[in-house]
DNA sequence: TCTTGACTTAGAGTGCACTTTAAGTGTTAT
DNA sequence: ATAACACTTAAAGTGCACTCTAAGTCAAGA
């Protein structure tokens, strides 16, 4: 598979792919005879997976780290477990404040559906809430 | 209230305080005679407000409109509160694809726990599943 | 054979959200 | 009165994660 073809199935610029191989979140990526890059079913994985990791906010730095140890085997197991778990961690904090938020938003909404339809400024008083 | 004090409360440098009302995301601030800025209540709201949806990932541009829109008075009742359902649906948005990352994290932590502790290479084959 | 288009690299540029710097004014404590 | 510190502004700098550019190579079709 291109980088073109690995472009279009992941929808990530090809820009993307040879930077994410250059900083090695992705593992070197096998070259035809012209070093060209033919994306595998493993690097395949890896843009998947680094697509997901990316998305929920990991950064880059820590999927360098697991990608290093990953390369170095089985006796790195245990350390790649606590970076993931670490990782875990951040995002369920990171979503956890989401859902503050959302909550606030949606509290907000609701304001703005009572006061549209009928809003007068002692109306707005009442509710006891600005911005 | 100083910017200090408002940056201890708020866990926000005075940088980023002086920042939010540059940029307008914070409405222009009370000043002392002196020209100090002295947070009241109002000003404090909208740092917490801002605090939250920056947390939640809403982008700056789209507060600047917000508090653009509140200021404009009542008859922007019905744009910020479309303004505000927009950002809610990004926000649940990118919080299911957090929550679909959690979910592939939580996955593979599940199996490193299966591989440490006794782990060989036919296990780890026939787990199915490699980086 | 020649052009088109996809690929390569190193390195510079971009956008966002701060963050720091420089130069200066005002307030508080001794 | 003077030091120390908090405040002011405009503008430059930073860090992250891309994104683009320039210069060049290579393979396939007219």
């Amino acid at each position: 598979m291109t980088i073109a073809e690995a472009s279009r199935k992941y929808g990530l610029s090809a820009d993307t792919l040879r930077y994410y191989e250059r900083v090695g979140i992705i593992p070197p990526v096998p070259r035809t005879a012209g070093g060209i890059r033919d994306y595998d079913e493993a690097s395949c994985g890896w843009i998947e997976l680094m697509k997901c990791m990316r998305a929920a906010g990991v950064q880059i730095e820590a999927l360098v780290k697991y990608v290093a140890l990953y390369q170095r085997g089985d006796e790195t197991l245990a350390d790649r477990k606590a970076l993931l778990v670490s990782q875990r961690e951040q995002l369920a904090g990171r979503m956890a404040e989401m859902q503050a938020s959302l909550e606030r938003l949606d509290g907000k909404i609701w304001l703005y559906e009572q006061l549209i339809g009928g809003e007068t400024a002692q109306q707005r008083a009442q509710e006891g809430q600005s911005q």
